[in-house]
DNA sequence: AATGAATGAGATTTCATTCAT
DNA sequence: TATGAATGAAATCTCATTCAT
């Protein structure tokens, strides 16, 4: 076999675990078979990772990272209006998730917690939603009594399941609808401003 | 009959299934170890379930079963005001995760698809509460453009979300909070009713 | 054979034990699933028989006590003529396995051997063989110099072989033609009479 | 490569499990001692066979292969009377099965058929026996009249069913009286030329 | 006598990990 | 660095057998 040069083989290691993974579940995959699939030996894999778990938590980090990279841009690139802004936030990462579903499934699904024992869970942090709800309070846009880390904490919740949902089979729903109800039920429109705001 | 049939060993597989999934995961548990628990032979427990997922389906079943009787009862004790009804039903949900966090969590969290390779997950309907938004539309009291079944289902996603992230910690926060911020950003309140309404 | 007597349990026993050891050889049966086939319970069953071999033992050694009273009772009936008489026993043995393919399958084919690690190998004797050889001998109608020991086990197994092989399909032969080409080949008319004989 | 590759470790299987069925019987024997007798890991079996059954086949296949060799190497050794080939190819595998008697019982013994619910079962093919005796007819020196097919398979069953019989106590009979008789009862001797032949 | 739930030793099989090359 | 044959601990599952009823 062609001596790989490292890094192209870490790439090909990750590549070939997402592929498993997605299609398979962490459970049903081995070192042995990402390593095959990646075309090289079982010996290259633990060069790289010291185990599976530790692969998925990379692939899970680098989706993290990708989508709040694609939060961001899409909020730079939104006007200041409150709820275009979430809706902004909300069309970045549906287009996220329909580009890379793998990629959001072994992040946000199945796989999400599969390397629990290995370590820490790796997940999306609510603050900054929660930061936002924050600010909107402040500006008097959102009721002032709702907590804003649990809001933004359940927000969360709701867009990760919904799109995973829609991942499983894409025909049961638009990608503008989906978009649509999500950003209906945010917190910022939901728990709108107080009573005659 | 035969030997002091030990009063249900199947009673017994279950509780012993059920504390050993929600303290290590079901990766880390086996038929053996339940069976130990169980103060049972490994061949009992393969006499009661076909293997360590179905066990674990049984026990979602049960928790999906009573998850949807506490919500029945809770409904049927409410008053008419929709919100209320919103309200009992989170409430009914959030004191039965609280009573049986390992059940809520078996069902819910991390365990919810390890079964997946071994038949269809277990999960909870969508459709009551799709058919209450329905109900409300009809009645003028929600957006009419909402669409319910998405509304429904992400409703669930972050009632799910919360329930699991505050049992992992009770000191996070307050039942009252939880089921307060869970009400306020419930379709049924937050996709409120047209201008004016 | 016998008639099973139906609600007598140890016939039941050894009907159902037949039925599935032909369908599924020894290895694949067991107690349990002998006894479900005959509706009893397993207790049952060890009440009977030792184990699983000790039932395919009695099965066999009915078989060969059938096959030994076929083959006695046809030379009764036949004529003096040596070939005569080679043929007519050949033809019953032919008649039993065709009436009763599972117990000759059971007792000659897969399973004779099955219960070797439990208990001596339950054979068709070759001494009524070696006998009738003998006489032929004596009346100088058989070569002198035969070995009729060897020769009779060699017939024997022919027979089987040639039996147990038309069995697996029946549609391979004819019934007359296989007593035809056995007649044929048997130390009587095959290592014939001496030079000039 | 990897690790010194134990100097072939299929070779060693192999031989491992041809001492442990002969010995013991298939179903005595297991893959973990099949491994322990060859100084390998169970592992390492199964990185080599898929089952003992595999291995099993396996070493039949080359049994098979290895005799046939001796009576094609034996027949064309031998002149041209037909008697001659007769006895050279069951001298042939007769001392095949002297030599090899382990080899001999695991291939047509007690373990012929041990891999049945595995795959199809591995014999010895009757065509070569068959197509002689077919040329002996076309020559005029075996009766027209007889099976050839039918004649070839009961041969086969008899020399199989002698030579294991040998095997089991060879102070039964010496190998050059087991041939003769063999010989004499071949077809090509035995259903011999018409009258006057 | 008949029952069948319970048992647990043992067989099968997988896979993370090592290490000589 | 890369390799991949070898490893063996551990999980899964079966089934002959017991024995209280």
């Amino acid at each position: 076999m062609a001596r790989p040069r490292i890094d192209d083989a870490e790439e090909r290691l990750l590549a070939a675990g997402l592929q498993l993974f997605a299609r398979l579940g962490t459970e049903r995959v081995n070192s042995n078979a990402i390593a095959k699939r990646a075309r090289l030996g079982v010996g290259t894999f633990y060069a790289h990772f010291s185990d599976k778990y530790a692969l998925l938590r990379a692939l899970q980090l680098r989706t993290l990272a990708a989508i709040r990279a694609a939060r961001v841009q899409a909020l730079a690139d939104a006007g200041p209006d409150p709820m275009d802004r979430v809706r902004a936030s909300i069309a970045a990462v549906a287009r996220f998730a329909e580009a890379h579903p793998e990629a959001y499934r072994v992040t946000f699904g199945r796989e999400r917690t599969a390397a629990a024992a290995h370590g820490p869970i790796v997940s999306e942090s609510s603050r900054p939603t929660a930061a936002a709800l924050r600010e909107l309070q402040a500006r008097g846009l959102l009721a002032a009594d709702l907590d804003v880390e649990l809001a933004a904490r359940a927000y969360l919740s709701m867009e990760v399941g919904m799109l995973l949902w829609w991942l499983e089979d894409k025909t049961r729903a638009q990608r503008a609808g989906l978009v649509e109800t999500l950003s209906r039920l945010h917190p910022a429109a939901a728990a709108g401003p107080p009573v005659g705001g």
